[in-house]
DNA sequence: ATGGTCGGAAGCCGA
């Protein structure tokens, strides 16, 4: 069969149903990895989500912060949450999506503005978390197990990740300590880059845009924090991949865009 | 170089 896969921060799971049931109509995804949710798991709205179609849910969230989700359509089993850098701030769910197939909703930190690790501990947090994430990473690779990773990452690797590879060198996102981190988490695991599989590493892509442009789409200065990874077993049935720019014109929108992979199992 | 805007909380913080 053929499965889609969608990965979003919302930025508020309660500000944006209307635009979860836009795409749940025009993208169907099977399963849809979402992050900021920000509610606790006794409020989120699961009855907007039962009524698309998505029975199947697994949520982690708290009060205000982060949240994570995956709604699916297709049964999910064995289900957990993960902690990382010794507490749990809910940036963590997984479960196993028919054919055996592991799927991780991941929501990195983002990392305060000083791209310092000494001076600021938000962003000391987020390259303790890549790190971890490598070694978990490097301890579950085999040559088998199809996996997926899914989430907001905070990082835009390449050049044409980001609106100016110069401009944004010091800028939290896109440093090359970040960048590092980030391509160790890759390589410990053998990460395939899903999206950049189909739209080469050559082309602009992102699928953040701030809020606090005057016209984002003019300015265009977006970066590429959201992303879909798999294990290697996974890349002869890639079929395509899209980032939902658009989206980010939608009315009262995120600032993050779905990103979407399609795939045969 | 600076400030711009969201969301959720509560009288600011994190993105």
């Amino acid at each position: 069969m053929k499965l889609r896969i969608a990965t979003w921060n919302v930025n508020s799971v309660r500000q944006r149903l209307d635009l979860v049931k836009r795409l749940a109509a025009e993208k169907a995804p099977h399963v849809l990895c979402l992050q900021e949710t920000k509610v606790e798991d006794k409020d989120f709205p699961l009855e907007p989500f039962v009524e698309l179609g998505y029975r199947h849910i697994l949520i982690h969230g708290m009060k205000s912060y982060n949240g994570v989700a995956i709604v699916s359509r297709v049964p999910l089993e064995k289900g957990g949450r993960k902690g990382w850098c010794g507490k749990d701030d809910c940036r963590h769910v997984f479960a196993t999506l028919p054919g055996g197939i592991e799927l991780h909703n991941v929501y990195v930190p983002s990392g305060g503005d000083i791209p310092d690790p000494k001076q600021n501990d938000k962003f000391a947090h987020k390259l303790q978390f890549m790190t971890e994430m490598a070694e978990w990473g490097a301890a579950l690779r085999d040559s088998e197990t199809r996996r997926i990773l899914v989430g907001d990452l905070n990082v835009a690797p390449l050049e044409t990740d980001v609106w100016s590879h110069k401009q944004l060198l010091k800028i939290v996102s896109h440093t090359p300590v970040e960048v590092d981190h980030l391509s160790g988490m890759m390589a410990a695991h053998g990460w395939v880059d899903a999206v950049r599989h189909f739209i080469p590493p050559k082309v602009r892509l992102y699928s953040w845009w701030s809020y606090r442009a005057r016209d984002w789409s003019a300015s265009d200065r977006g970066r590429r924090l959201d992303h879909i990874w798999v294990s290697p077993p996974l890349t002869p049935g890639l079929e395509s991949a899209e980032v939902l720019r658009e989206a980010r014109g939608w009315e009262t929108p995120s600032d993050h865009v779905p990103v979407i992979l399609t795939l045969k199992i």
